[in-house]
RNA sequence: GGCGGCGUGGCCGAGUGGUUCAGGCAGGGGCCUGCAAAGCCUCGUACGGCGGUUCGAUUCCGCCCGCCGCCUCCA
């Protein structure tokens, strides 16, 4: 059985369902005002990651993931821009989609966009109002924060000592520093969106409990995002709930960040790598497998030097794939995993991922059946060695790790000096074999040798 | 001020009260190979510092040092 850490309660427990056999998840997702950083992907990764995970464990998940589409950052940026609002929203959830289907990151089942849940949000927030647990100032709606039972549940800190520790300036309009906005009441040359208190549009942390409730309904079972999402933005949305008497996330998943040199991966501190960019630079499955060798709550490095390792570790996951397909006889592939060598592997890899997600021990368990699989082909033992494969590709499967497995169309003047080459080889000329294997890698091949001649894959 | 995290061998990065061992990358030696590549075998003998608990601590407790984060928008 599944266990995760529950920042609630600050302990890892069993994943308690709803209901038996499905998953409801709700993740939050990007505001779309810029290209996507690291940071954005290493949580879509995650929460990818663990949607497969449970998946894969027989559960059916329904995953919901937002995207937010009207905030003050995209006003900035449209002003800034000179264009609207809308304009730099599209352009932007586009560039998400594009990197998202890079890192072969399922899309959610849900999509929902904040600007279609705005009567919802107008609706919920009268609710509050009407039972006093929000208050209108001059410049917009609030929520009183101390109406709600157990304020500071996932910051884990009373109200007082969030309130001393408050380091906004006193508005003077708010009846406490901790007390965030529902609505914003519109400025000159601010999109708006109609209410019962005058034009405006809705705070951030509206959206998400809106659209979680509405898709996943009340006591939906893991709420996710990144750690700094914690506060305020979980406690907010928890907040508003819980005032309502609505049951919100059962359990509450959060991922630790990408950092530069120790520090904080963050567009205010200006030290980010946009996806984009690590995209065209490298194999997009190393920044999965680099996600996947540190814990989910760890901060991690992605830099050039750790996605190039993890580049040389999926060679090795590739090199595997390409032997078994090449030595491996169709009568030796069986259908199921057989033999203890592969068996014990994938057991082990299942007791390590529902160990709060132990990826790193569940990476080392793929990669040992990889060394298992080599010993046994070197042993001619395939119907075992096959079975390693199947337990490779299983294990992957489940964390979404693609293996490289067709070397790629080779054209007709490669074949030629393939044959070119065994001819050379078996009349033991050398020199003529190893020019022609000078000209394959040049050609952008890479070459391997085999009991049944030259083989060659995309290098 | 309040709350929390981290410090592991050349690098990345797990984990655990005790004879064996994470895993990956890089490096040394060996095997295989015409030579390579891929692969196999093998080596390096790590856990910030000081105390304490213990038969025994990298792992538990205390203190100290260093680094990072949250309490404001942030994935």
């Amino acid at each position: 059985m599944v266990k995760l850490h529950d920042t609630a309660t600050g302990s890892v427990k069993e994943l308690e369902l709803r209901r038996d056999g499905e998953v409801s998840m709700y993740v939050c997702g990007p505001t779309v005002y810029g290209f996507p950083h690291l940071g954005h992907g290493r949580f879509a990764l995650t929460f990818d990651i663990l949607r497969r995970y449970l998946t894969f464990c027989g559960l059916n998940v329904v995953y919901v993931s937002n995207i937010t589409d009207i905030d003050d950052k995209i006003i900035q940026r449209a002003h800034a821009e000179g264009k609207t609002c809308d304009e730099i929203a599209h352009f932007y959830e586009e560039k998400w989609w594009e990197s998202m289907d890079a890192l072969s990151i399922l899309r959610p089942t849900y999509t929902p966009h904040a600007l279609d849940y705005v009567e919802g949000m107008v609706d919920l927030i009268g609710k509050l109002f009407n039972i006093d647990a929000a208050y209108e100032t001059s410049d917009g709606l609030y929520l009183d924060v101390s109406k709600v039972e157990g304020y500071g549940l996932l910051a884990h800190q009373d109200l007082k000592s969030l309130r001393s520790g408050a380091r906004v300036e006193i508005d003077s309009n708010k009846r406490s520093p901790v007390d965030f906005a529902l609505w914003k009441f519109a400025k000159p040359g601010e999109p708006i969106w109609p209410s019962p208190w005058g034009n405006g549009r809705p705070g951030w942390h509206t959206e998400c409990v809106v659209m979680s409730l509405d898709l996943l309904g009340e006591g939906f079972d893991i709420h996710g995002g990144a750690q700094d999402l914690i506060f305020p933005h979980h406690e907010n949305e928890r907040a508003q709930a819980v005032v309502l008497g609505r049951k919100f996330a059962r359990h509450w998943v959060h991922n630790g960040w990408v950092t530069v040199e120790g520090e904080k991966m963050s567009k205010s501190l200006d030290n980010y790598t946009t996806l984009p960019e690590l995209l065209s630079h490298h194999d997009p499955r190393a920044f999965r497998l680099l996600v996947l060798r540190s814990h989910y709550r760890s901060p991690i490095e992605v830099t050039p030097e750790t996605l190039t390792d993890s580049e040389a570790a999926l060679g090795r996951l590739d090199a595997f794939v390409r032997r078994v397909l090449n030595e491996i006889q169709d009568s030796y592939r069986g259908s199921i995993i057989s033999g203890k060598d592969a068996s014990l592997h994938l057991e082990n890899f299942k007791a390590a991922m529902d160990n709060d997600l132990d990826t790193p021990g569940a990476t080392a368990q793929l990669f040992e059946c990889i060394s298992r699989g080599h010993i046994l082909l070197d042993q001619s033992n395939y119907e075992a060695a096959w079975s390693c494969y199947l337990a490779v590709c299983e294990m992957a499967d489940a964390v979404g790790l693609e293996r490289k497995s067709i070397p790629g169309r080779i054209d007709q003047k490669t074949m030629e000096t393939i044959a070119a080459r065994d001819q050379a080889r078996s009349q033991r000329d050398y020199a003529l074999a190893d020019k022609l294997r000078d000209e394959l890698v040049s050609m952008g091949w890479a070459v391997e040798d085999s009991p049944s001649g030259t083989r060659v894959h995309r290098s």
